[in-house]
DNA sequence: ATTATCTATAGATCTATAGATAATGC
DNA sequence: ATTATCTATAGATCTATAGATAATGC
């Protein structure tokens, strides 16, 4: 009931986040399964118990680095649809954000495909994650067409994954050759081809 | 020089063979970190040693996976092009094919994404695979719009790192969400608007 | 009294090598 | 003579637990 025994002492709470800062970036690097509990107790000065002190296990760590790092990408998304006049900017504000943090994009790029297996750990959160982000973006995108800001003759349920699509597609191939692909570029150049 | 030295006995190909598709499986459900040598050994009834006598390392065996994969796809995609009358009607043959076969998808879906990280036994490979398919897609794009059959106001450059992006953004969804992504009528619709 | 962290260690699993034996093909 | 495969094993690494000690906050 109480959030009061939650948390624990300021020490344990800077901790917990310093581990999932680390776990974060090496899991990003190497995925879920190349990354051991070993090397994220290193990077935070601690041994690989005092780690398991503040997360049960491997799972529950990589799970809550996830929703920790969904929390800040939904946070981002609704607030770039208000701040913005249009659902196209909004993903081109989120698309260049991004581009400047290479190692977000690398934990989801990384760990959704990992997440294809039905044994993976995160397999039903992303699952979840990709209808959240079709039904968000499918409504989005029809309120504005009716509105008369996007082609009358589109279908927001086929453009919704169509532009989720695209979007993780250009982040894999900018993440394998940075310099050869621009990103933000390619997906405005798709969506001003859906006015 | 001579080709004779290669290969072994009758029995020693077949096997180098039931490894190539038993690591394909095992490496497309759980990746490269996620799949054991003695796991694949297991599948074809070796030993782990009987294994790497035919291969020298895990590394040897996952390029020689993927190129052995890799050839299969690339002759699958030169004949396709020259079978179907464009470049979209190629593209959506092999989507479907695709569809049929989902254990090759995975294995390019999760292993694409390991190599992102630089250290990755297959990065330069895949690296230099999307530029290739870039290039290749590119040129047939723009072959096609000299002849009319693509709108005049698009650029070549721009749409083929678009399609192959919206291609694997498209089977990562399917794969996560097979009964929810209808991946090639979504694919077939995004190419109808490129006319 | 609770929380944070450590040492020590169990028990599994992993890649790879050494060296011996069996099967194959000339 | 060459190729295929095995047993045995080294040496590393991995997750997780048990149980003790130190630090923190009421």
């Amino acid at each position: 009931m109480t959030e009061t025994r939650r948390g624990g002492y300021a020490k344990g709470r800077e901790r917990r986040e310093a581990i999932l800062r680390a776990a974060n970036e090496l899991f990003a690097a190497q995925g879920f399964h190349g990354t051991s509990l070993a090397s994220i107790a290193t990077k935070v000065g601690l041994s690989e118990p005092g780690l398991l002190h503040h997360f049960p296990s491997k799972e529950h760590l990589l799970l809550e680095v996830l929703r920790y790092r969904e929390d800040q990408g939904l946070e981002h998304v609704a607030h770039a649809l208000e701040e913005h006049h249009g659902y196209a900017d909004a993903l081109l504000e989120l698309c260049a954000a991004n581009a400047q943090t290479p190692g977000l994009v690398r934990l989801f790029t990384v760990l959704a495909a990992e997440g294809v297996d039905d044994d993976h750990p995160a397999h039903e959160l992303f699952r979840e994650r990709y209808r959240d982000l079709r039904r968000l973006v499918a409504s989005r995108f029809a309120t504005e067409q009716r509105e008369g800001r996007i082609a009358a003759d589109l279908d927001p349920d086929s453009v919704a994954p169509q532009v989720l699509a695209l979007f993780d597609g250009l982040q894999l191939q900018w993440l394998l050759d940075p310099d050869e692909v621009d990103m933000v570029g390619l997906l405005r150049d798709y969506l001003e081809r859906l006015r």
